[in-house]
DNA sequence: AAAAGCCCCTGGACGC
DNA sequence: TGCGTCCAGGGGCTTT
């Protein structure tokens, strides 16, 4: 589910309850999800003080004051859901939901988990925080915070896209002599960290690329941005700039609290939209699905070259 | 080395 | 209603 978008968004959610708080107790209901969880797991974070939460590309980092740092990745289906504690207010919900964290009562009986209920956090603030992931494509470990940087999930990670390195000469220079298609380098994730299939999809249409270009003519011959890069770095910013405000106001005219996309989803000019009319005024084509790399991609025919 | 393919896993949508 | 097939927002690992 989560591009950079939906854990920016869920990081925001997450960080006003995790911030300061103890943690309690942890719940390990089952020893791996993607990867083993690590030795002694629950017994580190126990009785630990969260200090921040950030995000690096798809990764929720959580800042523990024990020196470590938990390390979340939600990968397909990961999601949490917040169960406050009985006095707290309609308005904090409502921010939770916004923030596509859903929120449940508390379970009165402790075995009324879902079978993919994975992890639960106890604070001591009386949140109860449940991470869910059908999939189990998702994943958690502890790193020492001085080694986050070089650990493998993180030292070969790209550019984040919002920090101000994605211009036209970053774009032209990373993609100088590559021979993939414009689709496989932007979901790259040691070039720019965070895009995923969809919004590589939307950006690539804002910039009126075509997803089968090669990644190479957005460079010239003396590696400078040719014009497709000029378009390229504003699009991809500013489709997940808006996707992330989307994500923080959607919720309230639409009612599906597990939050999944946000309001975003309803935006999307071709991604999943095979066999739909292009958006674009007085374009007369029809949004087409092709497989790159084992992967879908949506791109109009026309406006895309 | 770069690029492409395979695979992990479950659930939902769809066709018969 | 049930069963089989296909598809899914990620990315590590293996193969070419």
């Amino acid at each position: 589910m989560p591009e950079l978008p939906e854990v920016e968004t869920v990081c925001q959610g997450l960080a006003p309850i995790f911030e300061r708080a103890v943690i309690k107790r942890v719940e390990q209901r089952r020893h791996d999800l993607r990867f083993p969880l690590p030795e002694r797991f629950a017994a580190r974070l126990e009785g630990v003080r969260v200090d921040h939460l950030k995000r690096r590309a798809k990764y929720i980092q959580v800042f523990l004051a024990s020196g470590e740092v938990l390390v979340m990745h939600l990968g397909m289906s990961g999601k949490f859901t917040i169960q406050p504690p009985a006095n707290s207010s309609a308005l904090l919900k409502r921010g939770l939901e916004e923030k596509s964290i859903s929120i449940s009562e508390p379970h009165i009986d402790r075995h009324n988990w879902s079978p993919h209920d994975h992890v639960i956090f106890y604070l001591d603030n009386g949140f109860t925080v449940v991470y869910n992931d059908p999939r189990r494509f998702g994943y958690m470990t502890l790193i020492h915070a001085n080694a986050l940087k070089t650990h493998k999930f993180f030292q070969n990670l790209g550019i984040e896209p919002l920090e101000g390195g994605l211009t036209p000469q970053f774009l032209a220079s990373a993609a100088k002599g590559k021979s993939v298609s414009l689709k496989a380098f932007l979901l790259d994730q040691r070039i720019i960290a965070g895009l995923g299939n969809i919004y590589v999809c939307e950006a690539l249409f804002r910039a009126g690329l075509s997803p089968r270009r090669q990644a190479a003519s957005l460079a010239d011959a003396r590696g400078r941005p040719t014009a497709r890069a000029q378009n390229l770095a504003p699009a991809i910013r500013g489709v997940l700039k808006e996707a992330i405000e989307a994500g923080g106001s959607s919720l309230r005219d639409y009612q599906k609290a597990d939050g999944s996309l946000g309001y975003f989803q309803h935006c999307f000019k071709v991604y999943n939209r095979a066999g739909a009319p292009c958006t674009t005024p007085h374009c007369n084509a029809t949004i087409r699905r092709i497989l790159q790399n084992g992967r879908s991609t949506f791109y109009c025919p026309s406006c895309q070259r």
